[in-house]
DNA sequence: CGGGACGTTGACGTTAATCAACTACCGTGG
DNA sequence: CCACGGTAGTTGATTAACGTCAACGTCCCG
């Protein structure tokens, strides 16, 4: 199913390393595999939480809800990743699968009991973590200080990094118009609008509703600042509230 | 410094527990104390993750900055904080202080051996790391799916919540607006009219610039969804782009 | 061929950013 | 003591961005 099966992975790309961070985890867990379709349920908001969930294959999102109906895609979790790590006797999101997914259930009392017992184990959750972490960094960022059409970019940019095609180059959006807007906390229509835009400025090509390629990714970089290979052009305009001087270091 | 010194704390809220963590830690690892004033860098973003720093007084702000100068604060660490945790190599955010500070610091490394040898450590470490999880979930929620006003709302309530001072229920906010703004992803003057705006609606009352009163909890959190002690009025609008149902249960 | 989900596009209205003036509150130095 | 300047915060006018509303296109599955 991926390339890292036994022998050494060709490319250890970041997908191959969380996928053999679950695998680790499998080996000495020995959790049980389980498949689902679109949109059911893996976790719920606010109730115990007794599993945590591997993702082998598909992608799930998890996901609040405001008492008024509004939603907030909180992350979206592939091939590799895991929900329900941490410490809180609660799920803070609810899950569910975006396509049909392939997962490995642990009882969270043996990932408890693991980390006690194993180091292995417990270099995997804190990885694990710290990975996360880290996404959330990037996603708190790209909704807290971008423009919408930044944050489309900046979006694409992980999709195509994490989900390219390995062929033909063709990143590939696994979900659906909405998830894309309640995740980037924009609507459907400023997503759709926002694409449509980059398509016509010649920098991305979608081959259809789903698939895209990158035509100019440096271009495309400048919309999405923060996953930058390169500084920007000139487009982006100056905040006020940045402050000009650091001061001394600890 | 606070009321859990040694005996049965009081009651034990939010802070308490936090800064209890800090304490064990402090008396298994031995860290080194520290007092920086306003503006001093306490760690850099991209530089080698050498130390984890808690906080036992004062104020830190992580942030980042854009190529082109935007500023976003991704989080406020306050007494029993942590920053550094994980073990990604570099730090993901700059850290600076936003008002005198009191730092314990450990060097990186300590905290690595310190975990596979002291269960509490372990323990200290991921509650630590679940903790900052969650406040991740509340501001990326606020910052994903608020509009400016209830942004400003709920921030509101989560400095009350942390930071009242004992005798007199009022909050202070340590910050100032321009760090509030960088935080929530509005400007400043955005930040101002709204807290204006809640004062001439008498939902607050602001005793000097940085303190405030709350006069009607129950109206304010209906402006800060997700931080709810109740159901949202009827000033609320609704999204299109929830689903209604969801399906079976895993 | 009809219905429904999903996506796109256009017209319009609202929100919040921008630009700009102004006030309040320091600390410093005449 | 009061001018002076610098920072932080407020307030108003204007404009740009994006949400809302609505129509329409496309694809899929019956």
């Amino acid at each position: 199913m991926r390339s890292s099966t036994q022998g050494v992975p060709s490319r250890p790309d970041v997908a191959d390393v969380k996928f053999t961070r679950l695998q680790t985890l499998h080996a000495e867990l020995q959790g049980t595999a389980r498949e689902i379709g679109p949109d059911q349920l893996v976790a719920l908001e606010g109730a115990t939480r007794e599993r945590v969930i591997g993702v082998t294959a598909g992608l799930l999102r998890c996901f609040r809800i405001t008492p008024d109906g509004r939603r907030h895609i909180t992350r979206f979790v592939g091939p590799g990743g895991l929900v329900g790590l941490g410490t809180h006797p609660t799920y803070r999101n609810s899950t569910e699968a975006v396509t049909d997914s392939s997962l490995i259930v642990f009882p969270a009392h043996t990932l408890d009991t693991g980390m006690e017992k194993s180091s292995t184990i417990r270099k995997v959750v804190l990885d694990a973590l710290t990975d996360e972490m880290s996404a959330r960094d990037q996603t708190q960022f790209r909704v807290g200080r971008l423009w919408a059409d930044e944050r489309v970019a900046n979006f694409l940019l992980e999709v195509h990094s994490c989900a390219t095609t390995v062929k033909s180059g063709t990143g590939e959006i696994r979900m659906s118009r909405a998830d894309m807007a309640d995740h980037l906390g924009v609507t459907i229509e400023t997503v759709s609008r926002a694409l449509n835009r980059f398509q016509k400025l010649n920098l991305i090509k979608f081959v259809d509703v789903r698939h895209f390629v990158v035509l100019r990714p440096r271009d495309l970089s400048h919309f999405a600042l923060g996953d930058c290979d390169e500084a920007p052009t000139g487009q982006a305009r100056l905040a006020r509230s940045a402050r000009s001087e650091t001061h001394h270091a600890a």
